[in-house]
DNA sequence: GCTATGGATAGCCTAGCATCCCAATGCTA
């Protein structure tokens, strides 16, 4: 799809034009490129069908954007964004994802330092150049170089959230050829980590030749590394490489076990198959020359004598052990969940109403939907004020009413995602938050604090009578900010102690919780939420790489509190006994 | 540059914070 193209230079003119006087086109190129992202119909079909003029139905896509989609899908260039470019040759996407630098600065170390990229920029910073720079300082320079090292250690990976669904597509695509007898994807993908290095598919077919011409001649596909009739690697425009390995039908299951890992999990398998006078490699499960698994994946392990164990958890973590006595954890599906308590309406600046989001989560098969709009702090979320979110609850319980009398069995209830201030406070008064159904409360700001300091700040918060659950607890950015300092041994012990559930925020980028938190909290006692955090009717679909890493931190349903009925989950969410 | 209102023009995504330098700027949510 051309939309996403289109959407990375718009957001890329946006900053560019931020580097200039220009006070608000930036935001009308960031709306557009944010509309093309989110659109679900091909840009291209669009202007197929109706022209420039149907472009210009699209929302925050007016004449003269439209008139660059038209130049971009017949030439697959922009001029004006060319010229753009020329004027200021730098790698922006780049050297904004430095935390601390923004379009302005990466502009005036261009001018100042002829700084073009990441590596232009470390090597400025470690020479101590930008400290020199009238306006900038040596805080400035040390943080850049801190960003800049904790980018390194990502560097090369994607988010599973912009791999999944490229892998899906591409599934389905292996799956219109009749050829194809079984596909998965296997690595790190299959074990679905937050971050992915590259992508293993796993194909079980007569015609290997076949599927080894179709993979390489996807579209998309830049670069071929290798091509043969067992294994061949790509490379695609996104940077992705993506290794598809063929074999035959009897030994699918044991290359599946064996390509989805992890490394250090199937050496544990294969102690046990030693260990047994087996021996297990990526064609079968071997007793002497004779083969006795290999076809599917669960075989495989039975034969080994253990249970099954979901790729999630192949980490050698424990769960060979669990496996052994019979004892692995049910993991929580994302079948399990009945409601999402974290999402975000045009209330706060979000794109849908509460009734279209509430209509999104009857058809998911939700009893329950929680809104859960951020509060005045922030005021370039549109935070509400106690007075809006009185109105808010008015329109609510008119939907809520309209439901019940067209009995249809769902229910909106009504939180807010709160601000812990950096005193720990919060920035709604407690006579309004007690006319919530529940309260989320997050840290949004000063995310630099001492770690004593943000201990206390988190624990106060979490004291607060009417907070229920902790967002985003870590505050962590995958690829993009570390979490911040503070003593978590102390916060779950609070959240033990306050009866505050701890949130595994499902967007792709947070995932926070993360898995070895999750399993802490789980050994704790504590119960945890997945919510998807959506600020788009689309990102409701996020919740399943939440459910994902629960999955990883191996939490069962039981230990996620939305996967409770809505008469359960409200006794859950009532104000917190315990004296504190 | 887009959208809404009214047919050309106003309004939009702002406020706190860190940093650098002692008032201003740019970044971040």
């Amino acid at each position: 799809m051309k939309n996403q193209e289109l959407s990375k230079i718009f957001y890329e003119i946006a900053n560019l034009l931020k580097t200039e006087e220009a006070k608000f086109r930036p935001y009308a190129y960031r709306k557009a490129a944010l509309e093309l992202d989110n659109l679900e119909k091909d840009v291209s079909k669009i202007y197929i069908q109706g022209g420039k003029d149907a472009l210009e139905k699209i929302p925050g896509i007016g004449e003269s954007i439209a008139e660059k989609i038209e130049e971009y899908l017949r030439t697959g260039k922009i001029k004006y964004y060319q010229e753009l470019k020329k004027k200021t040759p730098i790698k922006m996407e780049e050297l904004i994802s430095v935390e601390g630098v923004g379009p302005r600065m990466a502009k005036i170390l261009y001018e100042k330092l002829k700084v073009r990229n990441l590596k232009d920029l470390e090597k400025a910073a470690k020479s101590h150049k930008i400290a020199e720079l009238p306006g900038f300082g040596e805080k400035t320079e040390k943080n850049i170089l801190q960003s800049i090292s904790f980018l390194k250690k990502s560097k090369g990976r994607f988010l599973l959230g912009d791999v999944l669904a490229k892998v899906e597509k591409i599934k389905e695509e292996f799956k219109r050829i009749k050829e194809v007898e079984n596909i998965s994807e296997a690595g790190s993908v299959r074990r679905r980590k937050e971050t992915i290095g590259d992508v293993d598919l796993l194909i079980s077919t007569k015609n290997p030749k076949k599927i080894m011409d179709f993979f390489v001649s996807m579209p998309g596909v830049v670069k071929i590394w290798g091509k043969g009739e067992t294994k061949s690697s790509v490379r695609t425009r996104q940077g992705l490489e993506i290794d598809l390995r063929v074999v035959p039908k009897e030994s699918f299951g044991a290359a599946l076990q064996y390509f989805t890992g992890s490394k250090e999990h199937n050496i544990g398998t294969r102690k046990i198959a030693m260990s047994k006078g087996l021996k297990l490699n990526e064609y079968g499960v071997f007793k002497g020359k004779k083969m006795v698994a290999g076809k599917n994946e669960r075989e495989v392990y039975e034969s080994l004598g253990i249970q099954w164990i979901p790729p999630e958890i192949r980490e050698d973590k424990g769960e060979i052990e669990a496996s052994l006595k019979g004892k692995l954890p049910e993991l929580v599906e994302l079948e399990d969940i009945k409601g999402d308590l974290h999402s975000h309406s045009s209330w706060d600046g979000g794109t849908d109403n509460i009734i279209e989001i509430a209509k999104a989560c009857i058809d998911i098969g939700y009893q329950y939907l929680g809104i859960s709009d951020h509060t005045k702090f922030l005021r370039i979320e549109h935070g509400l004020n106690e007075k809006e979110l009185f109105q808010q609850r008015k329109e609510i319980d008119k939907l809520n009413a309209k439901f019940q009398m067209s009995n249809v069995k769902f229910k909106i209830l009504q939180g807010a995602e709160t601000n812990i201030l950096n005193d720990g406070s919060l920035d709604i008064k407690n006579e309004a938050l007690k006319k919530l159904n529940y309260v989320i409360a997050g840290v949004h700001s000063s995310f630099k604090m001492s770690r004593k300091e943000m201990t206390r700040r988190i624990i106060k918060a979490m004291k607060n009578p009417y907070v229920k659950i902790l967002a985003h607890p870590t505050g962590r950015l995958i690829k993009q900010r570390d979490e911040y300092l503070a003593d978590w041994d102390k916060i779950f012990k609070a959240a033990k102690d306050f009866g505050v559930v701890l949130e595994i925020n499902a967007h792709p980028k947070r995932l926070d919780l993360n898995e070895r938190n999750i399993r802490i909290a789980k050994e704790m006692g504590i119960k945890m939420i997945i919510n998807s955090d959506a600020h788009h009717i689309s990102q409701l679909e996020n919740m399943r790489f939440g459910v994902f890493q629960a999955r990883r931190g191996w939490a069962e349903k039981g230990d996620i509190i939305n996967t409770l009925s809505l008469e359960k989950l409200i006794n859950v969410l009532k104000r917190k006994e315990v004296e504190i």
